[in-house]
DNA sequence: GCGAGTTACTAACGCGCGTTAATCATACAA
DNA sequence: TTGTATGATTAACGCGCGTTAGTAACTCGC
């Protein structure tokens, strides 16, 4: 019984149907300004129903010039996606809205090296009708070749300068409020290592933060209790053990990604030191994982998936060819105070 | 200056060659047994890097009847997504490999309820010329209709009785192995946390593994030691909460998931008691959080970014119309001794 | 009985590309 | 010259669909 499965069409059903293919699109397409009979309406329904009939994607993409897909698109490296703590709650947020839009998501991930031409690529492609931007660390020549092409995109994450539309939170004022509340603790010794080396636009912007928030208590910014980090627990790992190793004493340290906190505790550990006896820590992002580490740890909560979501919304406005309500949109962040802070004596 | 920005087709690269469509579509997708003088061939390269030329990818595909993308599919809530800890390191895998191969990687989120129609929709639409299914919970029906549709899929995971291509871990032997690792350690009473509901074939499989380890030691398996856990850490914390407060005393856990594990722990810690010193801790999956965790979790490793590359592999032959070597490849798990587990006096 | 309006539908083109079958030019042997 | 092999290129069709411009039939007012 050599199935030979013809691919159904919509000939196919327009034949079942007894009308034509142009009655088969409107009917399913649910055009307007266009006058089916119910009968006629029904017979296509039914016959679209019997075959299993399917559109083609590619047929119709090109027919109607739209992909009714998008692009979540990552300058990372494969290795540092693999430890993104982050990536499952944007990946959900994203299927969340695309899912009611009937849209298909993308994954993308395009080397820093080539962006600019990535960028071009995916746009020309016309695979996807637009792309989300995660923590970009653009060039200006990438930048530029962005704004240019016609391609809608929200950056989630902020670029100083960027025309494009993005979704971000206040990382700085976050950032302020997590070291001032070290400081109600009694804490002047405050280390700081960052989420991500200093060309990852959130890095400086949570630096400058702990900066204010020390300038604005009268205290005098230690710069070799500063350390960048770079996104994954190893790294935190490394730098804290750097921090200890040195001669500038700390009894609180703000940690600029909990992930990166993850290793850094580790090594305070391995020191023979304690959280939140000896040294003090502060979190943020707050990942799954930091209500139940030991300390619980005190965070700032990033509202990661909104994030994700609210980039969507505004993608699809762009889309759609409608102006969003804001050109640069700053979600709310939650001071989360937990167990790994302990107020100086 | 309104650029109107018109589309770039092969026609307009023809023209600006002065040859046909033909030999650009020759030249630029290398098609052997055509022959091409060396300077037409240069023409076109020429004339495509000007016009900065980029192939329309519905066009293509629908030509070409290839869609030149996979689909990884989870039948998992957005909610359970948002809590994967695996998922990074799957979409890493797979990009590492979707990269060289020049394909492009969607991601598809499916309600169990209707996932027969799902499939069958994402094979018809032809989006995707295959698809990774992760972790699947599959009723008899979807089942079907996924062997029938002719798309090439394969599984992360494995299902009994299915015919489906598969990557997975033996996840029974390791269980009993990490087992047997509490009871060398003198543990008797030992409790058991899955990683998910029965209906996850995983679960059931670890559960035999331990109930293999307690039998060949001659300990008779207590069901009231045994906990379904739900995959992320809150499940976690109620199951050990559960067992806590249980009539049955044990002196190890063996915790099918470091997700679920992460939770189980917070729980054991706020009854009072600590890790090892009361209860010996072994999980299963070695997430990147588990080696910094305090103390750093033994567990069992899971290869999870080489099951979603082998995964890919035997997709991609699968596609292009040969059998991969093996119907069912099994990786293999390795046990992780950190400190979790005391030997008992 | 006749134009004007309305309702219900369809013929036919184009989206941009891959690909087959055919064509044209050239060379070379008979 | 004629025929044949072969090297280089192209005309033309089809993939499956969205969509515009148009047609046919059926009212309705006068």
């Amino acid at each position: 019984m050599g199935s030979k499965s013809k691919r159904i069409t919509s000939q196919d059903v327009a034949n079942l149907a007894g009308v034509s293919r142009t009655t088969v699109s409107f009917v399913l397409n649910n055009v307007e300004g266009f006058q089916i009979s119910p009968e006629t309406r029904q017979k296509v329904l039914d016959a679209a129903a019997q075959l299993g009939y399917v559109p083609d994607s590619a047929a119709q993409t090109l027919a109607s010039r739209r992909a009714r897909a998008i692009g979540l698109v990552m300058t990372r490296s494969p290795h540092h996606i693999a430890s993104d703590s982050f990536l499952p709650q944007i990946i959900s947020g994203l299927l969340k809205v695309t899912k009611t839009q009937n849209l298909r998501l993308m994954i993308e991930q395009v080397d820093a090296a080539h962006q600019s031409q990535a960028y071009l690529e995916l746009a020309r492609a016309k695979r996807i009708d637009g792309m989300i931007l995660l923590t970009p660390r653009m060039d200006d020549e990438a930048l530029v070749t962005l704004e240019t092409a016609e391609i809608p995109a929200v950056l989630m994450g902020h670029l100083p300068g960027s025309n494009l539309y993005s979704v971000d939170v206040d990382n700085r004022a976050a950032a302020e409020q997590a070291v001032r509340y070290l400081l109600s603790l009694g804490h002047r010794r405050i280390a700081c290592i960052t989420n991500a080396p200093a060309s990852y636009t959130a890095a400086p912007q949570r630096v400058q933060g702990y900066l204010d928030a020390l300038t604005s208590a009268g205290i005098e910014p230690n710069p070799a209790l500063i350390r960048y980090a770079d996104f994954d627990p190893e790294s935190g790992y490394e730098r804290m053990k750097s921090l200890l190793q040195g001669d500038e004493p700390f009894t609180a340290v703000f940690v600029a990604s909990d992930n990166v906190a993850i290793g850094a505790k580790s090594a305070i550990r391995e020191a023979g030191l304690r959280v939140p006896d000896d040294v003090s820590m502060m979190g943020f992002d707050d990942i799954p994982w930091s209500r139940y580490s030991d300390p619980p740890l005190s965070t700032v909560h990033l509202p990661a998936e909104a994030l994700a979501q609210q980039a969507c919304v505004m993608l699809l406005d762009l889309i759609q060819g409608q102006l969003p309500p804001t050109k640069h949109l700053n979600l709310e962040t939650e001071l989360i105070v937990r167990k790994s802070c302990r107020a100086l004596a």
